[in-house]
DNA sequence: ATGAGTGTGTACTATGTATGACACATTACT
DNA sequence: AGTAATGTGTCATACATAGTACACACTCAT
């Protein structure tokens, strides 16, 4: 959908500038893939690998596998079910919260986190 | 997963109990899918549809689609995108709202909505 | 008793998802 | 120069998703 090829591959080739052991057939190894598709991934011929595979793969290169989710174009499994297990109220506050700004967001994780629930 | 199958034949036969349109070859007409298809979801023969019909059949038999989706086991594509747009924000304050009892994500939602951001 | 309406079994299909296997050409060391 | 390692092209596959189409048997109101 957006980057997440090409981000991978920089990412990547980055890291290896200084480490050898970041090549791609070297990463594709350690992450449990075959390196063919991980260079069709990094060039973007394919979708986005599975979740799992995508988790893997930000964790091997140092990355938040949030984010490195997101760029694929998915949301952690885990966190879409605290938000299934109580979908009015998660649903009302996200929508809340799609305008705010980034200090707002974090204000209110905040807030929760030293919250006296 | 859960329930979704019966609990909407269950919603279903209620309505019909008062108004006869809500038998399931109609309501699969309305809802725009074959009367077969809707008898093996409700039955649970077949795992609950896409998003976009179970969000049609939510609107059909009054309920939200939220809920649906959730039953379903799915999270509506819009929150994904709104997450997907900040992940590290949002994953933050999901997981931190995990274990928090139904009334403080309640406040914390009142907090943003009256909230002078 | 009959025609309309109802729910369901069986069979089929099209598209998408998530990879693996192998061979090849190029480049990088020693 | 020769070997090792690298990235990539092509082909194939297994499974999941999201349904359609048709025929059948039953019920129910007229």
């Amino acid at each position: 959908m957006t980057h997440f090829g090409p981000t991978v591959r920089h990412i990547r080739e980055t890291l290896r500038a200084d480490d050898r052991r970041f090549s791609l057939r070297q990463v594709a190894h350690r992450v449990g893939v075959e390196p063919a598709y991980l260079s069709k991934i990094e060039r973007g011929v394919v979708a986005p690998p599975s979740e799992a595979t995508t988790v893997r793969l930000a964790r091997e290169l140092d990355e938040d596998p949030d984010v490195f989710l997101a760029l694929a174009g998915k949301v952690s499994s885990d966190l879409q079910e605290i938000i299934r297990k109580r979908p009015q109220l998660f649903a009302q506050l996200i929508r809340e919260l799609k305008e705010a700004p980034d200090e707002a967001v974090f204000r209110v994780v905040r807030v929760v986190r030293d919250g006296d629930w």
